[in-house]
DNA sequence: TGTACATCAGTGAACGCGCGTTCACTGATGTAC
DNA sequence: TGTACATCAGTGAACGCGCGTTCACTGATGTAC
């Protein structure tokens, strides 16, 4: 049944969202493309008319969830003053725990090493950029670490205590929690000192 | 045909060892029941005269592969004074993630979740003898963090690095190593000044 | 604008395949005498 | 110690099942005239 072009985009659309939802909740080989055709309202043949394969799919969702999630986190950060704290309130949480849409970098870290480099490529591509966000809000030191080296270390903790914060949430929800408030003291204290910013040095002058 | 006592006892640990260590290479789902038998040197239908299921095994394997890795990395850390920097050499590093049969806390943190709350337990109890661990050679004081929310962060910003090292390296292999250092050389950062020891305080007075 | 028809997104049955698991069978082990 | 036999770890064919993918077909779309 030809569609129109229109429905063949928000076909496409749904494919991808119900993709995204669905492989994060449940990772790339939990999920079966019949689920994911029917969770988007259409057949499971259909899927390859718009992709080669379920891997090609993956990693549109894969795009998707980030370019979503990514959104969401400058959105809600912005609206907190940008500071490092803003952003660890969003990604080190309860919440985002238990998100099932949550950022796609915590929901498949250890996957992707087994997965195709184009997974790979996305992956990285989304890491950096959540680095550069967080270093954008860092002060330039902190002891002897450059701002860089700490927003790398802050969005690898940031994935590693998500990670283990989903792990042990069905045996141990309390040391669960711990880890989060753990993870989001620590890694603030990471913020490190303004370096006096241009304006503020022309006042002293 | 039946074998002797010590043969059964010599194929079970071969089973483990074998699933251990081709299940951290590909992941539960990504290795077969038959492969795994035959690494052992058996048919696949003997796996179901030691283990009710694939997954008993992994539970197993996982148990295995967990004490192997932690004793291998006390021995090391103990050879070089365990410090909090013996630790990180130990396990932030190339070698860690280049490791077929490396810490099971790293290889699997994010299908953990996935999966039987038996293996879920495993995984708390892996991590919480690591944070102990890790707490041990810390310094009580930094600033107002504890020891123990470090020894968390410390733990779960590992299991984050070594994940994200392992997933960008396929694409990115000059910034996989850059999250490695970086990570080392912040989280060594934690380990915060030691607090006068009681003999120490005796001589004062 | 109205008509004829080529296009192709979507359908759903069917495909081969590999999976985890079962089971009748084998035959050396280990035990009872 | 020697013999008879029950035990059971291991074998390998077979099982049902769900997977990703293919394909002949459908029928509304969108275009050519």
């Amino acid at each position: 049944v030809k569609v129109t072009k229109e429905t063949v985009a928000e076909n496409r659309t749904h494919l991808v969202q119900a993709a995204a939802r669905l492989i994060r909740e449940k990772g790339v080989d939990g999920v079966g493309v019949a689920e994911i055709c029917q969770a988007a309202g259409l057949t499971h043949g259909a899927l390859y008319a718009q992709f080669p394969s379920k891997e090609a799919l993956a990693a549109a969702a894969f795009d998707e969830a980030f370019e979503h999630s990514f959104s969401k986190l400058t959105a809600s950060a912005q609206k907190n003053g940008a500071s490092l704290k803003s952003y660890l309130d969003f990604l080190i949480s309860a919440r985002q725990r238990d998100n099932i849409i949550g950022c796609p970098l915590t929901a498949s870290a250890s996957d992707i090493a087994r997965r195709d480099e184009a997974l790979s490529s996305s992956f990285a591509e989304g890491f950096e950029r959540m680095v550069d966000a967080i270093e954008a809000v860092l002060g330039r030191n902190n002891g002897e670490l450059g701002s860089r080296d700490r927003a790398l270390t802050i969005v690898a903790a940031e994935i590693g205590a998500i990670a283990v914060a989903r792990a042990i949430a069905k045996s141990k929800p309390a040391l669960s929690n711990r880890v989060l408030t753990a993870a989001h003291r620590v890694l603030g204290s990471l913020e490190g000192e303004q370096a006096p910013s241009r304006s503020a040095k022309r006042r002293k002058t």
